[in-house]
Formats: C-alpha cells, sequence, structure tokens
DNA sequence: CATTAATCTACTAAATCGATAGACTAACAA
DNA sequence: TTGTTAGTCTATCGATTTAGTAGATTAATG
C-alpha cells in the first residue's frame, strides 16, 4: 500500500504542475488547498527538491515549482522515491534488490519466480506513466462523467 | 513488500505440500527445518487452519496437514490472507475496498485509475498461481540448472 | 534591515512487525 | 484415569515505521 506521504506527494505534485509553471507556489498554499499538514508536505517537497524534481526559492515571492517537465516526471519513480520499493519480496527489485535472508537459491525460489512475473506486469505499466499521463487521465474521466 | 509473516506461511505451505498429505507433521518439525520461530509459526498456522486451509490434531500423532488441495490453495489468497490488501490503493481493492478519506471523487482519480491498471495485471497472474504451481515452477527452475 | 518563505534539527504519539512466555485444552496410550 | 504430547489462547515486548509537530535557522527580496 502507498503511504500517505506517497499519496501527499502526487497531490502535491499534480497541484504544481496544474497551476502551470509561470510563477513559485507556496508550501502554505498547496497545504490549504489540498488538506495536506503543511510541515510534513514541508519535507516532501524537500524530498522532491533533492532528487531533482522540483526547485524552490526562498523568500518574498518564493515557492515550489517543476523542475523537470510533467513528460519526464514518472510516477513508478515518485512511488520508489517516497515508499521504497514496489516489488513484493526484495529479490526481485532492480532499483533495491536485495538477497533474501532465508533463501538459500533464489533461483530455483518458486514464490521468487511467480513474484518476478507480476513485478514484470506492474513495471511494464508503470514505467509508461508521467505526471502529465495522470493528467490527461483525470481529465478523459471527467470528460467521461 | 511482503511482510516476514507472509514469506513464512508460504514456506511452511510449500514443506506441508512436499511432505505428502500422510501424517500430520509437527509445528516443530517445520520449524526447525525452514528455520522459523516456533512460536511465530503457531500462529501462523493457525491463521491458515481458520481459513480452511490447513487442519490440525492434537496429542500424540498430532499435527498440521492441508485441508484444501494443493491446487486449491491460491498464492494470491495467503499473501491477502496473511498481509491484506495486495493493492497500492484501497480504493481499488476488491477484498479490502475503503475509499480514500482525502480523495473527493474517486472516478476522476488519475492515481486510481493507473493504480487500477496495476492491479487487474497483478490479479491476472496471482488468480492463477497455486501452491501446486509453484512447486511446479521450483521443480523446473531446478531442472534448468 | 525587516519581512517572507524555505530549510534544518529534533522530537513525539501511535501503529505495525517480529517474536516470546506461559497457561490451557484436546488427543492418545499405558 | 492419568501422564504425555502437541496444538490453542492470552498477553506482552522491543524495535521500527508512519504521520505529524515545534522551533530555530538561512536565504531572498524590497
Amino acid at each position: 500500500m502507498l503511504s500517505k506521504k506517497c499519496k501527499y506527494a502526487l497531490k502535491a505534485l499534480e497541484y504544481i504542475a496544474k497551476k502551470g509553471n509561470e510563477e513559485p507556489i507556496l508550501i502554505a498554499e498547496i497545504s490549504e488547498e489540498q488538506n495536506i499538514p503543511k510541515k510534513f508536505l514541508e519535507a516532501i517537497l524537500l524530498e522532491l527538491k533533492k532528487d531533482g524534481i522540483l526547485q524552490s526559492r526562498k523568500g518574498k515571492y518564493g515557492g515550489y515549482s517543476l523542475r523537470q517537465s510533467v513528460n519526464e516526471i514518472n510516477i513508478g519513480h515518485i512511488i520508489r522515491l517516497i515508499d521504497g520499493p514496489i516489488a513484493l519480496i526484495p529479490c526481485v527489485s532492480y532499483k533495491f534488490y536485495e538477497p533474501c535472508i532465508e533463501c538459500e537459491d533464489e533461483s530455483i525460489c518458486g514464490l521468487r519466480n511467480v513474484v518476478q512475473e507480476v513485478r514484470e506486469a506492474t513495471n511494464r505499466i508503470l514505467s509508461k506513466v508521467t505526471l502529465a499521463d495522470m493528467l490527461k487521465r483525470e481529465q478523459r474521466l471527467a470528460r467521461k462523467k
């Protein structure tokens, strides 16, 4: 399950993306509009900045804005950044690979074999979806109503 | 990520399945052979029993055995039983559905739309894989080596 | 230099995870 | 009918993670 932190991150990114890139947006504004605890949001935005997704300016007329384009920002990447591995077991994860302690020989592990398939399927989807896509989906869904 | 508990559950089931269904198997034996803390394993097997997957007998010649056939025991079901939802957000889960508090209208949520796709893909795989399949995969992988 | 707004450090409450201890109960056998 | 065996139930515990708060600090602007 995605953590609240991760959902907050995605909502904040959506909010910033929707407002366009003219001028920086205040943490306080995002916090109020999206109902995210301000102090918590600060930490989240900072993480996104450190990863190069956002940029910020201090002081008056300061705030946050996108550093990457909405087409570059990948949803799977955000999830991994905030929540860590998406894979169900670490021994099938590319980005967070770790051998299972309990497993003597992962090359013959049946569970690993199954979970690897799940991982591939998940990745096939997530690797393609960007922030721009998510916004498009939102518009499409709204039109359908 | 799957919890240790869940991996223990799957390993225990594999162990019981491999030994065949002649006579009940002791918690102590599974614990030693699979390196699972005994007391922890007790709780796990009990859960599997309460769900109807295992059966048990107390006292001498007692122990645990499969109640369902290896073809009936679905891996996704075990994961959901022990760890809860597999879906990345509760609002796309069939078994553990819950609306997102922060979301006003889930029918137009872009994230939900993406995660729903992931869920479908995951489910397509997991709904087909049984304990028997996992054992077969193991044998196939071992032969390939 | 005052104001504004992001950044940094530190802390806390609650929940979850992994595990353990010990009393209790059912099955069997002598 | 009593001792032994082995699963069941209740309770607790330490460590870690999650969600959130408080307050001091730093940088940009006017």
